[in-house]
DNA sequence: TTCTGTGAAATAGTTCACAGCG
DNA sequence: CGCTGTGAACTATTTCACAGAA
């Protein structure tokens, strides 16, 4: 029994099969990565490379092992050299083009951050529904209408959808941004969009990141102060308010 | 992380023990009750809840369960109660005022995202260090000097710290942030930042999820033809087969 | 000697499957 | 009956600990 679902002639070899937690710690990998060798070091060990990213040092040899890359015994990793093989394996090694939709605040900050293009994945595409926005230009980059995405994904061979719009529109984008044949998609929205299988989406929630930090500020201010109300602040609980 | 490792004297019983899986997962349930509650539903079943929220029927009941929510057997769960319970555990009962550290062009598109405040994260203090920045006001905000920022977080009793300054600037925000006593912060840049182990850090980067979408993106796309090259644009790396 | 690569043990998390309450 | 609550099996992931390459 291999690890493949439904009927596959083909179990494997071509798939290293690398595991989602892997693949999650390789961009931190790398960013570290990338201070060490902007700092001119050669060479690494997984224990300072780990304590770095944070993680276990064996699960750094591990994670590293796992997607073919080897050190040298008695010495560490070549930094070049990892930052070369990670990018592979993550795939930047080409361009991603992107589309935002949805150009409010957040598509503007979005287009606006340069980190994106620096990193590989350009923006190329904006597109609203408001005639107001449509046809100015943010980031050098005109606003189209969203009735042409299709075309413009078409055109701009872009490869990720970023969904920036309300959380009303959410689904309605990310159903847009699959008939044009994506993907990738990557929602800004608080709302849980639905889509076929085969597309990824990931989520950047800041509302889901704060509700998980204030968990664990509560239990940590529980335990600290034995049964702890947080901070100054003494809002009883109760009040269930926007039951919306 | 570090739950107790060697000496404790108090094992637990105060301490539910909830999982970090289940509480990454909470705020997605939160979302669907919400969406369900809006709809006017009394009652979900597990089964119902968990293809919102796209995970396992076992795992929602489990996750419930471990935080002492409990349902109706041949019913399911009151979608009111359910609602309450999950954001008391969240420690969603009660505000947890947010400092903004950065007032550029994310830091706006924060301070202006109303979803922050009405799900409980009221943005009540800005910071940056441009003298021509301090002064403005952002989203009703006075942004003061972030020399102050102690001070601001103090007074405006601060509980969760947001790092939207450049990535050179994050560390020494991060710092700042944790001396003015913060435990929580979330970081917008794509450095990692180290803190004392007391701190939750959580960070939200752009060019992390990206990555890790193109790393799915690319595997699906050799998965699918072949030996596959992504997409129309053919950029041949060079040819970095393993050098194992 | 130092530091990788990896069996093997330990932990964590998921899912099945079903007893049993309402 | 329908659907929860959970023992038990299973799968995934982490971590230890150490053999062995450079």
């Amino acid at each position: 029994m291999s690890a493949a679902d439904g009927v596959d002639p083909t179990p494997d070899q071509t798939t290293p099969r690398v595991s989602d937690a892997t693949v999650g710690r390789l961009p931190v990998y790398l960013q570290g990565l990338l201070g060490l060798a902007g700092d001119g070091e050669a060479s690494v060990s997984s224990e300072a490379l780990a304590e770095i990213a944070a993680v276990n040092p064996a699960t750094l040899r591990r994670d590293l092992a796992g997607i073919g890359i080897t050190g040298t015994r008695g010495v560490g990793y070549d930094v070049k050299y990892l930052v070369h093989e990670i990018s592979v394996v993550l795939g930047l090694n080409q361009a991603w083009p992107v589309i935002i939709v949805g150009v409010g605040n957040l598509g503007r900050a979005l287009a606006n951050y340069e980190g994106l293009t620096t990193q590989g994945f350009p923006v190329r595409a904006l597109v609203d529904v408001d005639p107001d926005v449509v046809g100015t230009s943010v980031a050098g980059v005109v606003v189209e209408h969203v009735d042409d995405l299709s075309k413009v994904v078409d055109r701009d061979e872009i490869a990720v959808g970023v969904i920036a719009t309300p959380a009303s529109a959410a689904q309605a984008a990310a159903d847009e941004l699959i008939g044009a044949g994506l993907a990738s998609l990557l929602n800004f929205t608080p709302v849980q969009i639905t889509t076929p299988p085969h597309v990824q989406v990931r989520g950047v929630d800041l509302a889901t990141e704060l509700q998980i930090l204030s968990f664990y500020q509560q239990r940590s201010t529980a335990a600290a102060s034995g049964t702890g109300v947080p901070l100054g602040a003494e809002h009883a609980p109760d009040s269930t308010d926007d039951a919306s």
